[in-house]
DNA sequence: ATGGTGGTCCTACCA
């Protein structure tokens, strides 16, 4: 038995919606975790996505900004939404999956992006960004380990961690995105947690991954000044069960298309 | 060194 889950940040769904159509009709993934919908819950485009087999959709969107989803074949359990810093932000959905005979819990997140300086005293924007993280330590991988529940952290964490996660470490150590105080925050989330980064567990840490390139780039493919800013992690548990992961780097090629490209995490068990 | 593009939704804000 298998399981294939996608995450995407789309930057406006009901503009792409043609996108992601055809994302789920050529790779149908069981799950896809979307960010950035910009949708409000009463304009989500849920009919035409049932048509494509999508039976299971939870929303949690607002006018304009941020907005998060989950489209999936799998039925959608104990859907919660969580308001991070109390906000009153869309950036966080979770459920939980019914998977050949197990359970997992897939979390859902669109991280603040931060602003431009990479100062909390100075840049409000830095400093929810920092808090947002700071909130986010407290998800334990293994939460619900007891009552049988595994589970999946996806979305745009709008971090690079690694060196190899930039297409140059020294040039963006004090963008945001890469800054130390990021990277060690996020990377805490993860120790704290119990996360297992399965990208890096597929695609080894000396090899550059990207799932973003800026729309100001002149030509992004010939420059290639990518970030890894979206992610896929999970628990202990399911590691050992992950059997692809793959970044889809020609949909940033597409027609009109989103800054970000999906990822593809596959297990079978 | 600066500004480059693209989204929402009406004018500026966000990425």
């Amino acid at each position: 038995m298998g399981f294939s889950i996608a995450t995407w940040n789309i930057n406006s769904v009901r503009l792409r919606l043609p996108l992601v159509r055809s994302l789920l009709t050529d790779h149908a993934p069981d799950l896809l975790c979307l960010q950035e919908t910009k949708c409000p819950n009463d304009a989500f485009p849920t009919a035409d996505l049932k048509k494509l087999g999508y039976d299971h959709i939870a929303i949690h969107g607002q006018k304009g900004y941020h907005g998060v989803a989950l489209i999936s074949r799998l039925p959608l359990e104990d859907v919660q939404r969580r308001d991070y810093c109390e906000k009153g932000d869309t950036r966080h959905i979770s459920a939980i999956l019914p998977v050949a005979g197990r359970k997992i819990r897939v979390h859902n997140f669109y991280v603040p992006a931060g602003g431009d300086e990479p100062d909390p005293d100075v840049n409000p924007k830095f400093a929810h960004k920092l808090d947002f993280l700071q909130e986010m330590k407290a998800l334990h991988s293994q939460a619900e380990n007891a009552a049988g529940v595994s589970s999946i952290l996806v979305g745009d964490l709008n971090i690079a961690p690694l060196e190899t996660d930039v297409w140059s470490h020294k040039q963006l150590l004090k963008v945001v995105s890469h800054t130390p105080v990021e990277t060690d925050g996020l990377k805490e989330v993860q120790a704290k947690g119990g996360w297992v980064d399965l990208m890096r567990q597929h695609i080894p840490e000396d090899e550059k991954i990207f799932t973003w390139w800026s729309y100001r780039a002149r030509d992004w493919d010939a420059s290639d000044r990518g970030r890894r800013l979206d992610h896929v992690w999970s628990s202990p548990d399911l590691s050992g069960s992950l059997s692809d992961v793959t970044v889809m780097r020609e949909a940033r090629g597409w027609e009109r298309p989103s800054d970000h490209v999906p990822v593809f995490a596959r297990f079978d068990f």
